[in-house]
DNA sequence: TGTACATCAGTGAACGCGCGTTCACTGATGTAC
DNA sequence: TGTACATCAGTGAACGCGCGTTCACTGATGTAC
């Protein structure tokens, strides 16, 4: 057992800031973002929810900090997939598991990232999301280091949209229960592994989906 | 104003139950669904909270209510784009519109349809999900209607997947406001658009990312 | 060395609040006779 | 016809509960002298 795991070594905690985390973690894991109270937080690591207040602003503030470590992990293990050497597809490929395997593994930074907070006014809380910018911009290089050829005319941040956005979503369909299953059916790793690799034969080929200017597609 | 808008003809309401189905949709949209509460949805229709126990089970059959009419209202709305001439490729990407369109102008339905239910302990409360899967079907069913040639040795319900990932993806992130924008930065219908059609050719011309499951040819 | 002291992490009781649900009830409505 | 009655949608008060936060406090700890 991890020494901040001792259930009090006396009048302090001595980690409990650390604890704190975890224990939110393991909540928003287990009953999603607003399931998780402050009080069970601290029932759990065994604290009274007062003592909260000496490392957070309060609920919202761990709950800000849980996504902001979030955040830094992601990154983190999307560039440790990435680095070891390797064909450019294997390579991006490997990123893509991680990708999936952070949202399954770590549900509770997962919703912490991407469940937006509401304030009261039912205005969404974040602006574009920085850190959420921050791992496109990450996302963007990956991609250009795979390809370095680039994509003919398509903006390789393009591309890295259509990849981030099908490995959210079957993540997301995946962890709500919603992906169909069966005999024939692909497993989510399949999925966005395939999924991926289409996009990007099928952005090259560019006889379709090239992005244009709205007007000039028309009817034809 | 529509006749149930009529703040109480009386001391029965009349239209109590669609009265309360389209409370909880303005809430669901405004605070997610963990913010929706019955206190709330009654004040709003200007009757007492226990007046929902005569028309459904409670807050939670309330909200199982709404998620079953978003499906519905869904397979509609898909099925409508679908329905009208035109060109394949065209047909199916007014399907795609839609499925922006519904996500976007009925965040109530959706956040209902596809935020999940958690019990107690914590598991997935809906199982495969049966209305998923049935939108499923309609989704490979308008694939197959779409390409009639198919792709190649994929399975039709392959790309319907991937698809619906796709949508559901980009969906998710442009509502929680993680979608990246800028200059040159596509909008979520062009994203859509283009990502189908990159996924389509890029499947078809099959040479990167065919499942190869076990059995995938054997079946039917 | 020992001790006085400053620091500050955590206490525990209290707060005001809003929640979902229950229950015996009330009163509007339609209909059988 | 009028009226008695059954039906049942909605009432309103009450419940037990758990929430996030506050506040004056306590006591463990490190350190200056």
């Amino acid at each position: 057992m991890a020494p901040w795991h001792h259930h009090r070594r006396g009048y302090h905690h001595g980690n409990l800031k650390e604890a704190l985390v975890e224990a939110a973690l393991g909540f928003i894991a287990e009953r999603g973002i607003g399931g998780f109270t402050l009080a069970d937080a601290a029932k759990l690591v065994g604290v009274s929810p007062a003592a909260l207040y000496r490392h957070f602003r309060g609920r919202e503030g761990l709950l800000a900090e849980v996504a902001r470590r979030g955040f830094a992990l992601f990154a983190d293990r999307l560039t440790a997939a990435f680095l070891p050497a390797g064909d450019p597809i294997e390579r991006f490929t490997r990123v893509g598991e991680a990708y999936l395997a952070f949202a399954e593994q770590e549900p509770g930074y997962y919703a912490a990232m991407f469940t937006a907070p509401v304030d009261e006014t039912g205005e969404a809380g974040v602006p574009p999301s920085l850190e959420g910018a921050k791992t496109f911009e990450l996302l963007v290089e990956t991609l250009q280091r795979t390809f370095p050829e680039g994509f003919g005319t398509v903006d390789p941040r393009f591309v890295a949209l259509e990849v981030w956005a099908l490995s959210h979503g079957i993540a997301t369909l995946a962890a709500a229960g919603h992906l169909p299953k069966g005999p024939g059916l692909p497993d989510k790793h399949e999925l966005l592994r395939a999924g991926v690799l289409a996009m990007v034969a099928g952005t090259r080929t560019g006889t379709a989906g090239r992005p244009r200017t709205p007007e000039s597609s028309g009817h034809g």
